[in-house]
DNA sequence: GCGCTTGTTAAAGT
DNA sequence: AACTTTAACAAGCG
């Protein structure tokens, strides 16, 4: 779930939570959870305040007053929560910042999937790591020339964050669905026209979901991912009754790249590559 | 209680 | 050799 609108939501929610106020401990309940050795971790941190935050794709960097950073990866169920009482503290809360205010960030992560480190260079972090330019940034060219080097399907493409970062498996069938592309063209196949069409969708879901604070409830009711939310509804059969936002056609749901995809084979057809 | 889900990456395949 | 594909990872939830 933690896509690019999601980890745009948490920075905005640290930086309206926990700037400029001194770190005074950090519970960890599972070093796996941890790239940045424990002691390490705690005491280069203790005493520190977070000064401001950045966010490249998935990944949120929060930057400390000693000039280094806490990299935190949301995996695929992770999310924050601040709070003072105890009693508030959230489920899976398995590492919390507490702040000498009494204040604590909790990074809450379910299925320990989530990652928290430091970083003493963003840059470089992201060259190692090989994460691609922001899928908010990155221009049609750069987009383009990717993907006319690329032999595999758009939506595997699309996902790998070395091409381009932020982009994960809901936002993905959103996009082409969008963009009326099907999920299994070459994506070396796709003309300039359908390479600036699609640049467009990402940019509309992309901020549509972000103004919506990633709660797809909100989302408009031309976008696929409503199906979704449908074929997780405790209504078995409705997944018999999935239809196209646009066209009303019953919509497919397969694997594309190992991933569960929903797309409409009517607005989306597989044109020849 | 089994199977599905999410993102990333190591390993396997071409 | 370099690119692409697949499976494993953890664990909660339906």
């Amino acid at each position: 779930m933690p896509e690019l609108p999601e980890v745009e939501t948490y920075r905005r929610y640290f930086e309206e939570t926990c700037l400029h106020q001194p770190v005074q401990d950090v519970f960890v309940e599972d070093t796996k959870l941890l790239t940045t050795d424990y002691d390490l971790l705690v005491s280069r941190l203790r005493g520190r305040q977070f000064v401001a935050t950045e966010r490249v794709g998935k990944n949120l960097f929060v930057q400390t007053d000693g000039g280094f950073y806490v990299h935190f990866h949301f995996g695929m169920t992770g999310d924050l929560a601040y709070y003072q009482f105890e009693e508030e503290r959230p489920r899976f809360a398995r590492i919390v910042f507490y702040f000498q205010s009494g204040y604590k960030l909790a990074f809450i992560c379910p299925r320990k999937f989530e990652r928290i480190g430091i970083v003493d260079n963003v840059t470089e972090y992201l060259k190692r790591k090989r994460i691609a330019e922001d899928a908010l940034a990155i221009s049609t060219a750069t987009l383009a020339a990717t993907l006319g080097k690329k032999k595999a399907l758009i939506k595997p493409v699309l996902l790998d964050q070395s091409v381009i970062a932020g982009i994960g498996n809901w936002i993905v069938d959103e996009v082409l669905f969008q963009a009326r592309i099907h999920p299994e063209r070459l994506a070396s196949s796709l003309s300039g026209a359908e390479v600036r069409t699609l640049h467009e969708a990402i940019q509309l879901v992309l901020k549509t979901a972000i103004t919506c604070e990633a709660n797809y409830a909100l989302f408009p009711e031309n976008f696929i991912i409503h199906a979704r939310e449908w074929a997780t509804s405790p209504y078995a059969d409705v997944k018999q009754h999935l239809l196209c936002p646009v066209c009303h056609q019953k919509l497919q749901i397969t694997r594309v790249g190992g991933r569960t995809t929903y797309f409409c084979p009517t607005d989306q057809p597989l044109v020849a590559d």
